[in-house]
DNA sequence: ATAAAGCAACCGAACGATAGGTAGGTGGAA
DNA sequence: TTCCACCTACCTATCGTTCGGTTGCTTTAT
């Protein structure tokens, strides 16, 4: 009952930590404190339990940035775009389910990078729409005047993007130095792309 | 003679790919027309050679992108860091190299991660000192007034992990929208953040 | 010039360790 | 009694690694 979850959760960490190939059945079990073979209980085998983790890992992360975005409508688009950084750092840094994420973004294993890239293009696009709705939405309440959403909203990504890279890479500090410094010439930027 | 530049960069095409845990010597060898002990002759073990690989990677990129940047000093700075984009692109759509360095970034493997993280951060010291003195280069030449090149550095280096994400995860046409819409806003947004 | 010695490259075979996975049995709860 | 999580024991495949030996080229000595 609790063991398949307790084996996902651990299984979760090893993956994040050491991949797909790096991960061995025998060390999350060690951990877990059952035998390998009783695994296979709750799981049909290594690639099931992979499988397994990454759809709960994106299951996860999705519906935690969504309810983000959907909350506290009122507040400015501004305000909302800033302090979503600091809502990735007290989300992510403390979990392994960022770096799990993130890995299976840029390398999946190999054997099963079909079914892998289904579940992160999914991902992928669901975030692109929420970012447009919330944009779309913030403008005909009147702010954001001028302003070319899409370019606006993908130009936001590619910045989301840049600093999560600090944030896995070299921590909190720094994370927020990028931050601090990108954000407001993103906003400033535009802005001013629009008045040309 | 031949043999261990052979067995190297096919062991970095297999690396790149699969990873650390992912690759094995005998897939290698076999590639190479040579069988697994013989990869003994040339390097002490898997360790050795994945860590020669590493450093030729890190060498050859670092050397390639101080080139560039020490290249055509006469363009303008605008010029000089919007055709980087271009210049990653190219790099990376014909070799491994890029997407090894990447994932040495930030996913080393498990035992090796302290020598990895050894190369890898003097690898960004030297890109962010590189970057550093080209923009007080130009500066002093006249262009850039009353930008702070600290910040329009660190801004420029999250723009460019931002698009490489793309570039590595989706593929050369997403990069370049990325980078057309992104570039502008950041050029722009240099300039209006020091104004207020 | 020629034979001997040295050497690097390579291979077959085997090593112990470990991988994922299976079969069959134990023990407690419903 | 049925069921299910869990176990021990074992399977085969593959991993990185080592050892002994065979080439064939180059260097050295006579």
């Amino acid at each position: 009952m609790m063991s398949a979850i307790k084996i996902r959760n651990i299984a979760l960490s090893h993956f994040a930590k050491h991949g797909y190939e790096g991960s061995s059945l025998n060390e999350i079990a060690k951990e877990v404190g059952i035998k390998k073979a009783s695994i296979y209980s709750h799981y049909k085998g290594k690639d099931d339990l992979f499988l397994t983790v990454v759809r709960y890992v994106f299951q996860y992360e999705r519906r935690k940035i969504l309810i983000y975005f959907q909350s506290s409508k009122q507040k400015p688009i501004k305000t909302k775009l800033q302090d979503f950084f600091a809502f990735i750092e007290e989300g992510f840094n403390q979990s392994d389910t960022t770096k799990l994420l993130l890995r299976m973004c840029f390398f999946p294993p190999w054997n099963l990078r079909d079914k892998v890239s289904e579940i992160v293009n999914s991902f992928i696009d669901g975030m692109q729409r929420a970012l447009g709705k919330l944009m779309t939405f913030h403008k005909n309440k009147g702010e954001f005047i001028g302003v070319n959403i899409h370019q606006a909203a993908l130009a936001y990504i590619t910045l989301v993007d840049g600093v999560i890279i600090e944030l896995l890479f070299t921590g909190k500090n720094k994370f927020f130095e990028r931050v601090n410094v990108s954000f407001p010439i993103y906003w400033q930027g535009i802005a001013a792309v629009e008045k040309e």
